[in-house]
RNA sequence: GGUCGCGUGGCCGAGCGGUUAGGCAGUGGUCUGCAAAACCAUCUACAGCGGUUCGAAUCCGCUCGCGACCUCCA
């Protein structure tokens, strides 16, 4: 349990050892979603992945500020000056106020959120909320010498920042003359002194919906610098850790750091992490082309790429299978996998309920599961391979239904160890992995359990007096309705599939 | 075109120099009134070609295929 954590440092690229800048606390800024629209499976990985790090993080013991912001100004169509605030573009076509459009979504994410058990961070800060803390580093870059004014707009001069710090582009690993000449010729009328400088400040047309006094013009800051100024003012100038999709890197993540170091001259965070992105088919997702499905019709199994529904905890489990720097294929054979595969770790958590020894000494199968519980512990500890801790709790269900089926003797598990098993699986399956039980659920789940045994009863007096027509009866219905009864040596179980 | 990454058995997906990953599916068995569940056994692997090494899925080179970023995207 000791063992140190490493996670893999975007900009190291290499396994860090991960030592927090305060002992005992961490600070972690996780770049959000631009609410402009309902958000889609790709996101809900990469929320998905930041909540078992968050999760992992906290069953560590490590005081944890989670900040996740809400994008809702700034994020343009296309990019540069040319483009348009995204979420102006849809209040337009809905017809509604920017802010409704923002609320609307924002909703609507939060609600996803909570079906997919994410726990909330613990600072949520918005853009629009934050507009002074923006001009006020705007305000620093150009006193610093890294920022310029043109025609009302600022921009960051990359090629000064490249100059004195040698450092644009060392995320993403971009080189600077590439930079310069890649976008040359795309973006030749701007009023950047560079093709690779980027707005901080846009100034803003008379008929623009969402727009700010600044000393500059009535305007709205670039969309990389609400990450600069609100990560700055919820975790220090210097914090533990950044992170986001992949896609990230380039030119956001470059763009805040450059920002940061333009500003106050201090890296923003010390480890970057980024996550992989979602596939199907073998590609993105994606919303313009055919091969998107969104998270309600995963649920319901309303599209041509399903076969029919999944619950949102089985694609929670079905993301824990993969490592969160891994690309990752949805097909619908991977889904049935992952469903069954996660009734069947449920299944176990139950059946080690109700597992109890007498033996407090120790047993001869306590060496292996304190390995393997060890192991889990040691494979989150590097860079939180949940697939591999996954794998070791699959091994403990084995023993565990051995344990229960009498091929292991229960006897010859410690009580000391039987109850750690109980502790691991509480841990990892709730606390870290974050999943819950769908099937079992609270208040209802124990009035259909007096009813199940009652039913259970009446089926084993009729498969006493073999009136099979009887018993089979009640078990098919039941199966009909997606109960399935188990029987076995002590009698007979029930679970929801 | 530039930068980065990937190609593992029927499917998903770990491993990244020597030992069974794991899940799902298949096959044979145990159990069962018959099933299901569970258990046991078992079958399919490391894109191709070279090289380094006592030893390579794992390192190096080349070839082929694929993906991401460079342009809004988690």
């Amino acid at each position: 349990m000791n063992n140190p954590l490493y996670v893999y440092n975007s900009i190291s690229r290499d396994k860090d050892h991960f030592v927090p800048k305060e002992e005992g606390y961490v600070g972690m800024y996780v770049c959000g979603p631009t609410v402009y629209s309902d958000v889609h499976l790709g996101n809900c990985r990469t929320f998905v992945s930041f909540d078992i790090i968050y999760r992992y993080l906290l069953f560590l013991g490590y005081k944890v500020r989670y900040v996740r912001n809400i994008t809702d100004v700034g994020h343009l169509t296309g990019d540069s000056e040319d483009g348009e605030d995204k979420i102006v573009v849809k209040a337009k076509q809905e017809r509604l106020e920017p802010m409704e459009v923002v609320q609307k979504y924002m909703n609507g994410f939060h609600d996803m959120m909570d079906v997919f058990n994410v726990k909330r961070p613990s600072i949520e800060p918005r853009a629009t909320g934050h507009i002074l803390e923006q001009i006020e580093m705007v305000q620093d870059i150009i006193k610093n010498g890294y920022g310029y004014e043109s025609n009302g707009s600022v921009y960051f001069d990359t090629v000064k920042f490249n100059e004195d710090k040698g450092s644009y582009g060392k995320l993403s690993g971009r080189v600077m003359d590439e930079l310069l000449e890649e976008t040359r010729v795309l973006k030749n009328q701007s009023e950047k002194r560079n093709a690779s400088d980027f707005a901080i400040w846009m100034k803003a047309a008379p008929e623009h919906l969402m727009k700010w006094e600044s000393p500059w013009s009535v305007g709205f800051p670039g969309w990389h610098l609400e990450c600069s100024a609100m990560s700055t003012k919820y975790l220090g100038s210097n914090f533990d850790i950044h992170g986001g999709g992949n896609d990230l890197k380039f030119p956001h993540h470059e763009n805040e750091i450059a920002q940061n170091e333009g500003a106050c001259g201090c890296a923003p965070a010390r480890y970057w992490l980024h996550t992989n992105m979602l596939l199907m088919n073998g590609r993105k997702m994606s919303k313009s082309e055919d091969n998107s499905i969104t998270p309600e019709q995963l649920f319901t199994g309303s599209s041509k790429h399903v076969s029919k529904g999944y619950s949102p905890m089985v694609i929670r489990f079905f993301m824990l299978m993969a490592h969160y720097r891994s690309t990752m294929d949805i097909t619908d054979d991977a889904l049935q996998a992952a469903e069954k595969g996660y009734y069947k770790l449920m299944d176990a958590y139950y059946s080690l309920q109700e597992l109890n020894t007498n033996n407090t000494d120790e047993g001869s199968l306590d060496q292996e599961v304190n390995a393997l519980i060890d192991q889990a512990h040691a494979d989150m500890n590097d860079d939180f391979n949940t697939p591999k801790a996954l794998s070791r709790f699959f091994e403990l269900t084995s023993m565990v239904n051995k344990l229960k089926g009498g091929q292991l003797k229960i006897s010859d598990l410690g009580s000391a160890t039987l109850d750690r098993l109980k502790k691991a699986f509480q841990s990892f399956i709730f606390d870290i992995f974050g999943l819950k039980d769908e099937a079992h659920h609270d208040d209802d789940h124990n009035h259909l359990d007096g009813a199940m045994r009652l039913i259970i009863d009446l089926r084993a007096d009729a498969r006493a007096n073999k009136n099979w027509a009887v018993a089979d009866k009640i078990r098919d219905t039941l199966s009909e309705l997606e109960i399935t009864l188990k029987d076995g040596k002590d009698g007979t179980d029930w679970s929801i599939h």
